[in-house]
Parts: structure tokens; C-alpha cells; sequence
DNA sequence: CACCCAATGTACCATGTGGTACATGCCGGC
DNA sequence: GCCGGCATGTACCACATGGTACATTGGGTG
């Protein structure tokens, strides 16, 4: 017979959790195509079988990546939103998007569109990433943007747009590299912000921080 | 030995067109997730034999849907344009979103996110899809915003911010299915327009064309 | 009619799949 | 020092896959 571990409180790096983390670092590079249980076993360096070992079957492995690909996300986002401090609404989207347009995290933002769009088709193992996938980070930005002194309804409606453009600009990234380019297309939603921003203190302060990849 | 069909001008009907036809509709009603060439086939009322047939192999199949899947787009967006006639940016937008956020089209929208998704991943059989993917809307788009008085550069930006609006709420969109809310966000981005658009003959008159959803 | 050739059907193959059964290594606690 | 149980390895299974070979149909043209 067989035996699947009690998924207990998870000590937190039991080999299932290394597994996890080197999955999710591998599927991140290479996506998850049609990849077999045998051949990402192989690239994790363990077994197929241990894959079905700790976590009952491949649609359960998957699963348990699209959960802890989503934790990556909001975790991201938190530290964003701790990092803030007093800065203006359009500097943090600007610093925001600085660091998701990073070369670096687009293996990993190509995953998230790749998970996204399964899910959207219904497949089993994706859907867990649906839930909160727009709320859960519009509900910090809301917050935050109320703080700045916009009303609720106009504040959710931003929120919901930033989101957008975020991810709308994303995936011209992603499929274009021009990040010249769209650079300046966030610039110009960023701007939009600034004249809403009615009660930002210094809206008027030169907060270009360095002309924005002027040179190069 | 076995025969590919030397895929000349191809008769606009010819039984390989139809297969391709009966095939957008199936993937888009169902994805196509990790759907074999027999279900496929099954599917669209024929053998898997057809398929190999007919596109040589299981990828030469999916790269014609794909191409196929372009052309629709493009044709979409040529109409629109066409459409267009005199109205202002603005409301442009707005007639654009609303074609697109019909729930009848949901599908098709799904399905091109997912193969987007794909082709960033780089799947060799989704790849053709990325080239233009961005262009052959900006392109467009920017004409028709100089027509109305923009500058090069600054259409060029707006344009490509448009269009990440447009797929970034539509994300949303398909996410949530919140109509509502992502109207109230596209609205605050038109609004961005109206205010940049000062070519147009009539920008103010009350182009709401009623409460844009007042009611219900 | 005879011929051709695109279109389709039937049967098959080698390979890879997800999943399972069973044996074993290896650790800490009694 | 032995024993329980997590972790892992080996071997296997029934089955579905993509692709191929070969035969057959059927409509149009000479």
C-alpha cells in the first residue's frame, strides 16, 4: 500500500517544501507546457514517484505550486505596500513597476499569465489562483489610496485601472522587450494620476527621480 | 507512404477550412488545455488521421489555428476601425470596450490569453501569434490619434497604454466577471482621454450616450 | 468508361504516461 | 539494539499518445 503524508502543519523545509521551491524556480524558467511528472521530477532532481508521494497525484502537485506561486505574489506585494511611506500614489506605481519590469522576474511573471489563462479556461489545478487574484491586490492599493484622501468609489476604480495597466503593460513587455516603450506608456497613465491626486502635499515636486531612462 | 496537401491558395471552403473553423469554435468553448488529437478530432466531427492529415502533425494543426486565431483578431480591430467615422477617441474606446467585454466573446478571449501565454513561454507552435501581437493594434491606433491632432510620440504612448487598459481589464474581466467595477475603471481611463484630446471638434457634448450602465 | 487523386477509414506501432505495489534505507525514541 | 515510520528506489501495469502504412472511397475530367 501506499501513503501520502498527513500535510501536517508543514515544517517549513520538510522535503516537500524543497521540492516545491526548486518547482517553482524550474517551472519559472521553463513554464509548465506539457511537461510530464518524470520529466520535472528529473529536472527537481528526485523521482516521479516522489512527486506523487508528497502530494498524491500530479493534478495535487500542481495545485500546491499554483498556492505558493500565488503566497510569492502578495508577499511581493505587502513589501510593496511597507516600503511606501509617505511617497506620492504616482511614485509608488513608478517604483512598483520598476521592480515588475525587472528582466529578472519575468520567468516568473510569464508562469503567473500561464497559470492565469489556465485558470481561466477551468482547469482544476489553476483555479485556486482565481480567487483574489484582482481583489487581493486591490484592496491594499484602495487603502492606500483612500489615505492619500480620494473617496472610496473613485479610490477602487484606480485601483482596479492600475491593476490593468500593470498587467495590461506586462504582457506588452513580455511579448515585446521594449521596455523604452512601454516605459512610456505607464508614464502617461502615472501622470494621469498626479493630476487626480489632489491631495498629494508636494504634487508639484520634481518627483521624476532622474529622468526616467532619459539616456539610455 | 502518406500525402500532405500541398496547402495551396486554398479554396476558402475547402474541408480543411472547415475543420479549422469547427476548431477555433472548439477551443474556444473548451481551451485547449492538454487535449489530445483524437479528442480534438473526435470533437470536431472527425478522425485524428484528418488532422495529420490535413496539417501534417499535431503542432502544424495548432499552428494554423493560431494563425487563424490572428487573423480574426485583426479583422475585429480593422471593423472597429472602420466603424469609427468621426467620433472622438474617447467614445471610440468606449464602443471598442463594449464589443470586447461581451460575454459572447469570452471564449475567444480566453483562448487568446491562453496561447499568448503560451507563445511567451515559448511554445514553438504559439510563437507566430507574438509577432505583431502588439504592433498590429498600435499601429492602427496611433493613426487614428494623430488623425485627431496627437503628435507622434505621444499617440504612440497612448495607444500602447490603451491597449494594455483594454487586455489588462479584460483579465479582469474574465477573472471576476465583474462588469460593473472594470467599467467604472475603463471610464476613468477615457476620462484621461477626453482631457488629452484637444483636437477633438466637441469635447464636451454629452457623449455618455446615457449613464454608461446607470441602471442595472 | 477509365483514370486520377484528394479525402477518408482501419489497423497498427513504439513510446511515454500517471499511478501503484513492494522493498529498502535511515532516522530518532524506547 | 531494535523498531516504527518517513522517505526513497525499483519494477511494473494498463492505457493513451502521435504518427505511419495501407486500403478504400468518390467525384470530376480526359
Amino acid at each position: 500500500m501506499w501513503y501520502m503524508p498527513a500535510r501536517s502543519a508543514a515544517s517549513p523545509s520538510s522535503p516537500r517544501d524543497l521540492i516545491l521551491g526548486r518547482a517553482i524556480e524550474h517551472l519559472a524558467a521553463h513554464g509548465l507546457g506539457d511537461t510530464s511528472l518524470r520529466q520535472l521530477a528529473g529536472a527537481l532532481g528526485t523521482s516521479h514517484r516522489m512527486l506523487v508521494y508528497h502530494f498524491g497525484s500530479k493534478e495535487g502537485f500542481l495545485v500546491a505550486v499554483v498556492r505558493a506561486v500565488e503566497a510569492r505574489q502578495r508577499a511581493a506585494l505587502a513589501e510593496i505596500v511597507a516600503t511606501a511611506g509617505s511617497a506620492s500614489p504616482a511614485e509608488i506605481m513608478r517604483r512598483f513597476w520598476d521592480r515588475l519590469a525587472d528582466p529578472a522576474l519575468w520567468p516568473h511573471e510569464r508562469l503567473f499569465f500561464e497559470l492565469y489563462s489556465q485558470a481561466l479556461q477551468g482547469r482544476p489545478h489553476a483555479l485556486p489562483l482565481l480567487e483574489g487574484i484582482i481583489d487581493s491586490w486591490i484592496e491594499p492599493a484602495v487603502e492606500f489610496a483612500r489615505r492619500h484622501g480620494l473617496p472610496e468609489r473613485p479610490a477602487r476604480a484606480q485601483a482596479r485601472l492600475g491593476l490593468a495597466v500593470m498587467r495590461g503593460l506586462l504582457l506588452d513587455l513580455l511579448a515585446t522587450g521594449d521596455r523604452r516603450a512601454v516605459d512610456q506608456a505607464l508614464e502617461l497613465h502615472v501622470a494621469t494620476l498626479v493630476g487626480q491626486d489632489t491631495a498629494d502635499p508636494a504634487p508639484l515636486s520634481p518627483l521624476s527621480r532622474g529622468t526616467r531612462r532619459s539616456g539610455k
